[in-house]
DNA sequence: ATATAATGTGTATTTTTTACACTATTAAAT
DNA sequence: ATTTAATAGTGTAAAAAATACACATTATAT
């Protein structure tokens, strides 16, 4: 009746203007010396979700973080040693929330290190497909999900949020198109705050208004 | 290092103008007398997408249907005995294709039945969950994916179209706007047959090039 | 004062979406 | 032969959304 299972969890965040994956080298059989996504065996009294928080805890010192599930794996080959089902999530973190920039070694993985999407190496199991679909769902539900907002700090510039957008499409915007379409979203409230400390003309802070946004997509 | 898991599958056809799940009346602990979503356990040395199609098999007669992944279920208290680990796919099947129409009993089940979807009673587990992310997948898909033709004939008129249209949609469309909206998506082909034995005028038929709709979405 | 670096804005054009009602065709019934 | 019943099939005008495109404005640093 047991069940032996593991999560991985994608931990994207946005980081001068690129879209970033957090990856560990693996110090563990299989795949030892490989880069994979984070995760680990579910303990046996624990949520799945409170494995994939746990995890994603653990390499960023972030609690309550935004996560989907984007697909169970359980193919027979994809362990040497026979199959070991992993459910996989996404998770968005903003950067500078991130505690640990780099996840202290332990015994099964030596470091952790962002990687820019489009610059990722090949990768441990079956987590080259996973990042495909986790790319693919962000850039599918972009226009109905807060996705693009849990990648930034609560007040951002619009500029900020096109940058967001044209990563996780990988395409150019047009500045003025984007910002009119943003305005009539509905759900953009416009802040009568600034950015400081930029060396040039402070960009006006945004919000998401979450109300609005929930009734609109529920 | 083994792990029992299970895979349920919400099969959905379309007939009378109405989506259909396929749903079984449990015979078996828990939630016994229960209808539930057609599922079992995944063989040891049994893929997860065969042992789907194994079930679909066994309730429908057909083979190579079309399979979506929905979720991995894991809660803790999803089975009276401690967590039973499942993966939940949605197939769907043409109506006409369907080889056994009512499924025969076993000894964990008493019958099969199909439901309008929108007149499923309380199932067991978490299926009425699982239930409606397949719904709210099919709907938030349904540009993107021959899930309508899946549930069609391969040739088929536009108001068979229309209709499955709205059952997915929930919403009534206008049919002049239907029709010149499918003629521009570019990958329907007008056939120069038409419907037979209909005691009315007979509507042309069409059918899917999927050629032309791969290339637009790959 | 000047240079720098990014912000913020409007209009014309094209495309897409929406609203809306009647004639055409076929088979069956009389 | 005519009528009835049932569905197929069609066009246009208006509104809304998407696109293409360039320059003046503002804050800071020197």
């Amino acid at each position: 009746m047991l069940s032996f299972f593991t999560v991985d969890c994608l931990i994207f965040t946005f980081h001068e203007g690129k879209l970033k994956v957090l990856l560990n080298e693996r110090n563990e059989y299989p795949y030892r010396d490989w880069w994979a996504m984070p995760g680990y065996f579910v303990d046996k009294q624990e949520e799945m979700e409170e494995a994939v928080n746990r995890i994603a805890y653990e390499h960023t010192g972030l609690k309550n973080i935004y996560l989907e599930q984007l697909a169970a794996m359980a193919g027979l080959k994809r362990h040497p040693e026979g199959r070991i089902l992993t459910v996989a999530y996404m998770a968005l973190v903003r950067y500078d929330d991130v505690k640990n920039k780099v996840k202290p070694v332990t015994n099964y993985m030596r470091q952790a290190k962002w990687f820019d999407v489009s610059d990722v190496p090949e990768l441990a199991f079956d987590h080259n497909d996973i990042l495909k679909l986790g790319l693919k769902k962000l850039k599918r539900n972009l226009n109905y999900s807060t996705a693009p907002f849990e990648l930034l700090p609560e007040k951002f510039t619009l500029t900020q949020l096109q940058q967001i957008y044209e990563a996780i499409l990988g395409e150019m915007l047009d500045k003025r198109n984007f910002r009119k379409r943003m305005n009539n979203l509905g759900y953009l409230k416009e802040l009568e705050e600034f950015q400081t400390g930029v060396s040039y003309r402070a960009a006006r802070l945004y919000k998401l208004d979450k109300r609005k946004f929930l009734k609109l997509f529920t």
